[in-house]
DNA sequence: TCCCTGTGTAAACGCTGTTCACAATCTAGG
DNA sequence: CCTAGATTGTGAACAGCGTTTACACAGGGA
């Protein structure tokens, strides 16, 4: 990390991974130009070099963050074992691809405040991952397998995704009380999720 | 507004009311402690000798704006028609619920991100009007026409808050993105709850 | 009347984001 | 190789923020 020559070489990149970090661990007003540039050992204004502004910058970090979201989800839909059908197999992964949402909520409240903190634009460039695209694959994988009626497509992603980032968005602001059992809130919201899509089997 | 005694008299009242207003017009980033006292015309140490600290203030601001989405998700329901029945009268109180949540967020971004806005502990007195409590005598109601099946009330409050607090945020943060139309948003998502609740009679 | 408690003030401290002139380094062209 | 120019990092300054401190004013009870 400490630097040996006068160039630093790869300062946009590391004062964005340092961002990720200070969030993960504060949250995002821990997440400053004057901590980041102490961590990295590098002068407050080099930063300028590299971003238009704090805000800028903070935008970047925020675009990562939304990014670490999508990668979580997509860790949990993979490591969803395999079934005897393809139908278990699909809804297992969207079931997935909810938990993983609440999963990274709950174990980096720091970093998903971060990822949804209210600064300037929020979408991000159409190719990079995002939980709308990893959302959005797991439904047509349900279409496919004839769990999921196709008229119910269009509107399936923004039912599931309100219903999901709004169980993770109260966890995390505690308005909800955090005593309560997690998975059993996790599970409720879910099954209600696949009722409201109408999601066949939902059974087990 | 202007004082003309030393001693103000009603100062704490005043800086609440004028941190809903900084919320209102410019978001969380907006209600600074030296902002409000400039607009009430007052020292910037006065605000101390009624809150601990600046972000006890602002906590105070955010239970308050709290209480202004509660009570506006009591207005719309106030403004629900009656009906011949009662129960299609509390299918169209628990719909209007919704909608006044959404409704405020839309219309009062700022005030909405205050309300959520990451500080401390979240959960309100008990006696003061909340959301959920708005939201759980709209399901009462439901379950005293016969609409809502008694077995399914414990975990309605949580799908249905999750969903429309999920859509609000997402609709504040521009996430989703705010060009499509946002009637046929809310109505996609207020189905869904009613499908995930099984409430009876949502062919209207 | 006097004093004491409660409330508002002014000034200072360290923190933040931002900008400036300047210095060090890297890179192209001769 | 060597120099000119572009790129990247530095240090100091500025204003704004939250917070604390010692002090000034007002009102109520002995």
């Amino acid at each position: 990390m400490a630097r040996n020559t006068y160039h630093h070489g790869d300062l946009r990149d590391e004062l964005l991974r340092t961002g990720i970090r200070l969030a993960t661990e504060g949250g995002p007003s821990a997440v400053s130009v004057r901590e980041a540039a102490r961590e990295v050992g590098v002068s407050v204004a080099a930063l300028y070099r590299h971003f238009a502004s704090a805000e800028q910058w903070r935008a970047d970090v925020s675009r990562l963050a939304r990014q670490r979201l999508a990668e979580s989800m997509m860790r949990t839909m993979a490591a969803t074992q395999g079934s005897r059908s393809p139908a278990v197999l699909a809804r297992r992964r969207f079931r997935a691809c909810g938990e993983g949402y609440v999963d990274f909520a709950v174990t980096s409240p720091g970093l998903f405040q971060t990822a949804f903190m209210p600064c300037g634009a929020l979408p991000s460039q159409p190719d990079e991952p995002s939980a709308w695209s990893v959302l959005c694959s797991a439904l047509d994988d349900l279409v496919e397998v004839g769990a999921l009626d196709r008229r119910m497509r269009p509107e399936a992603p923004l039912i599931a995704w309100t219903a999901m980032h709004g169980l993770s968005a109260l966890l995390v602001q505690r308005a909800v009380d955090p005593a309560g059992d997690l998975v059993a809130r996790v599970e409720v919201v879910s099954r209600g999720v696949e009722r409201a899509l109408g999601i066949s089997g939902t059974a087990t």
